[in-house]
DNA sequence: GTGATTGCAAATCTTTTGCACTAAA
DNA sequence: TTTAGTGCAAAAGATTTGCAATCAC
């Protein structure tokens, strides 16, 4: 049997996006990539850490979520003017944005029908087609 | 013949929105529905303005704004973090979003076929659908 | 060791707010 | 008048940056 690394998975796919396995970015990958999809702030990812005392600065958490997204492992969404999420499911799938609680939830790519588009203007390639579908309470 | 009216036209528009026709809103309005379909940031429209030897303030404008978008006059796009675009098209359509200039451009709603689409949360209804279609230049 | 990473605090940027002043009705 | 609207400057958030201290390799 080999030593056993801790957090191997995490730290291969830290190391794999050419970033440094530091104290920091293991907890918060560790946090972001343990449960399933998650979309947080990064005020939110922040208050996660701090409460399981892992100690990183609002800072960082900024930086290495822009990193990790930068290497494709997250994906940044704008719904809301001055707030960004970030989402741990890169596959292809659009959101569900309910506007009163500010929640998002994932709509799997095969879910929805995009038919028709027209041609991009002149010079320029699609990136990428995100579909926010708002909702808001039924009774309002 | 009656009394000609300056700007009647925007005026009985931000009448028919229940806002007093004031010297700073109808120079806004009129920056606004001048031409064809806009995309504009406040800080842009402020610009103009103040090009155009109006006086208004940076607050007046992001109030102006937001009261037209209540009044259904304007829809707010949401496509960057910590930016917020007025767009004068309230048509239902979408938009190509050309990341490395920040410029907006219009597509139609008829161009734009979502066959499919799963029905939102419990207790919840759809609000509206916004589809952003993310550009880069075909070189990159 | 040494170059990347971090923390902290300050800086930046966009947007909102409080309040005295001004203008529309 | 009387009440809505405006300007200004300050406040509020979210995010970024500069730089000395710290850590991974």
């Amino acid at each position: 049997m080999g030593t056993p690394r801790p957090y191997a998975d995490v730290i291969d796919r830290l190391r794999g996006a050419g970033l440094r396995p530091t104290r920091q970015r293991i907890a918060l990958a560790r946090l972001l990539f343990a449960g399933g999809d998650r979309h947080v702030t990064a005020e939110q990812l922040h208050g996660q850490a701090i409460e399981r005392d892992v100690r990183v600065s609002l800072a960082t958490v900024y930086n290495t979520l822009h990193q990790l997204t930068q290497a494709g492992l997250l994906r940044e969404v704008v719904v809301e003017p001055g707030r960004s999420y970030f989402d741990t499911n890169i596959a292809d799938h659009h959101h569900f944005y309910h506007e009163p609680t500010g929640e998002l939830q994932d709509i799997p790519g095969e879910k929805v029908g995009v038919t028709t588009l027209p041609k991009p203007p002149k010079g320029q390639r699609i990136e990428r087609v995100d579909i926010i579908v708002r909702t808001r309470d039924s009774l309002d």
